[in-house]
RNA sequence: GCCCAGAUAGCUCAGUCGGUAGAGCAGGGGACUGAAAAUCCCCGUGUCACUGGUUCGAUUCCGGUUCUGGGCA
């Protein structure tokens, strides 16, 4: 573990600002970097790519200008950017910030990332199993799941019982780990934890009334509506980036896609994306609730009360 | 005004040859170690519109009422 005082004095924890989205994350991370003269470390995964602006949700390109945004628009539609990636750049991006004395504020609602960095996994760095996962889900298309489900349960029997066969992602992951590292998924998963922690990472949650949190999802996506998703989608829609690639997940996009395809109208394609926003919320609610009291919650009150929390619960 | 079809879960509807009912969606809960805004699992009691009648028993059959579609005038 690397002690955050020995770079900054007055603060012993980073900061990780987290909770579902449109819960106003943005906005106290900010808040925290202009307090502290820290800067700002996105932990989401479709912030990652440029060009999706206005579905992400990103900072106004004044806030950007006004603080340092690391971790975003790192990588281009089209590209296949994971936890492992986001990791390790996370970590060369908290060791230079601490090298100049400023603090990272972590802020972003993808838990596998927070969890990633709070619960310190090292993914190690031969255990890609790309070629083994293409090789699966080719045997998959062609034979289903059961033949592969029946070998991880011989081969993990504690990995099998932990996922269901219908989970077939998740399946597959896990032999093709096994059958290229030749260690059990769930010795690999123990191993990852062996180390710990890289730095002393405090979570923080703004929690709200879950129709608040919808009525605001609901909301926000009218006004990236007004501000153009449509177009921005359409861009995506008609680049040539590898439709399969991981940005083609995001939501506010992928649901436009019937709709420029004359499949459905656009109400349509609006209702889905507030929809699946929604749903997002709730699983990003399930996600940080499993954190236990890790998790320090906020209320959305906004008065000042939160930053100064924050900044308590961090400080020596 | 007349004729026809409906009225069942928050929504769309199925069903009960008479023994108080179930799908999809919504909603809720959960899982998550290299796609994670992804992927997956679990959760269904509701005056079966109202009101009489027949019946041991009606949401189901019959009559009436109200409402909603559609058609004819």
């Amino acid at each position: 573990m690397i002690e955050v005082s020995k770079f900054i004095p007055e603060y012993k924890y980073i900061p990780v600002i987290t909770g579902p989205t449109a819960s106003g994350k943005s906005s106290l991370a900010l808040e925290l970097c202009r307090r502290t003269g820290g800067e700002l470390i996105s932990a989401d995964s479709m912030q990652i790519y440029k060009g999706l602006d206005i579905g992400t949700a990103k900072d106004s390109a004044a806030e950007r200008a006004e603080i340092p945004h690391h971790m975003t628009d790192i990588a281009e539609p089209g590209t296949y950017f994971n936890v492992s990636d986001y990791v390790t750049a996370c970590y060369e991006t908290i060791g230079g910030l601490l090298a100049r004395g400023v603090l990272p504020v972590i802020c972003g609602g993808t838990g596998q990332y927070i969890s990633a960095l709070y619960y310190g996994f090292d993914y190690g760095r031969d255990a890609s199993a790309d070629e083994e996962t293409a090789r699966l889900e080719k045997e998959f298309e062609e034979n289903g799941i059961d033949g592969i489900y029946a070998r991880l349960k011989k081969r993990d029997p504690e990995a099998a019982a932990k996922i269901h066969p219908n989970n077939t992602r998740r399946v597959i992951r896990a032999l093709a780990v096994i059958e290229s590292t030749g260690r059990t998924f769930t010795e690999k998963n123990s191993e990852s934890t062996s180390e710990g922690p890289r730095y002393p990472f405090k979570l923080f949650m703004i929690d709200m009334d879950r129709q608040i949190l919808y009525d605001r999802i609901n909301r926000r996506v009218d006004i990236m509506m007004e501000e153009g998703i449509e177009q921005e989608a359409r861009d995506l829609y008609d680049s040539d980036a590898d439709k399969k690639s991981t940005c083609f997940q995001a939501i506010g996009y992928k649901e436009f896609k019937d709709y420029f395809e004359g499949k459905s109208d656009i109400d349509e394609a609006v209702y889905h994306i507030k929809l699946r926003s929604r749903h997002y919320a709730k699983r990003q609610l399930t996600w940080f609730r499993a954190m236990g009291d890790d998790v320090i919650r906020l209320s959305p009150d906004d008065s000042g009360k939160n930053v100064q929390k924050v900044l308590d619960t961090i400080s020596q």
